[in-house]
DNA sequence: TCAATACATTGCAATATTACGATACAGTAG
DNA sequence: CTACTGTATCGTAATATTGCAATGTATTGA
């Protein structure tokens, strides 16, 4: 079984491979400072080798906690770079994850009067 | 300020309203079972009446709660219906979660050498 | 009225998340 | 080697999430 970021109780086994891994991946954008970080590195749309603790406001070993659970999902990757580290976006697991989500909104489709029946 | 979804001991005073709010939807989505019970109501495509803890295996309690929190966002809507409750997606709140998530996963436009550089 | 049905709410236990200080570690400069 | 800098990890407190049994509530059917 897939190692997915652990869910409280959760019950997994109750639902399909599928459905796990979307909640697994929605779960890491569930939070502000990580939306923050990867719009810094969208924005940035480079590597960045910086200073993402005076960027925003938290903690140091916080930031850190953040993008190693970033890094977890595969959706930023770094490399040392001497003394410090760089951080950006893995664009082929990027385009993954749109697909992903892409595909989830397309599911409805609804009638014309749809609205109507409840 | 807005009653999002609480967030643990996060600090929303540090982030932007838009970053705040789609975390706090991404929380919506971050749990298998609120996927599948938004998949069983985007296939029906219809009002759903009906037996949503047969379907999952969970119990009656915790999909009740689960509903709850897919109505607080406003996902879902759901109206007494006799002695059951018809419950919907909300057309016009999926339009508006599915452009948010569009538009953030547009924000991604790597240059040509973009991989190349971490 | 009374029982049955369908769903909501409450209360609780088990577990996960968030945040941060303290500390470890690795690379660089001197 | 030593000090410094940037990041990761550990330990822990505060809080949230998940799941369920028990219970409450409202509607239907007899």
């Amino acid at each position: 079984m897939k190692n997915y970021i652990k869910m409280g109780v959760t019950k997994t086994d109750l639902f399909t491979e599928k459905q796990n891994e979307l909640a697994s991946v929605a779960k890491v954008f569930a939070h502000p400072a990580r939306i923050a970080i990867i719009e810094y590195l969208l924005q940035s749309n480079t590597c960045f080798n910086g200073h993402l603790v005076e960027e925003l406001g938290l903690a140091q070993a916080t930031i850190s906690q953040h993008l190693k659970e970033l890094k977890n999902s595969g959706i930023i990757q770094g490399t040392i770079e001497g003394v410090s580290v760089s951080y950006c976006i893995n664009s082929q697991r990027w385009a993954e994850i749109k697909l992903r989500f892409n595909l989830f909104f397309e599911e409805f489709t609804p009638p014309s009067d749809y609205d109507t029946c409840c």
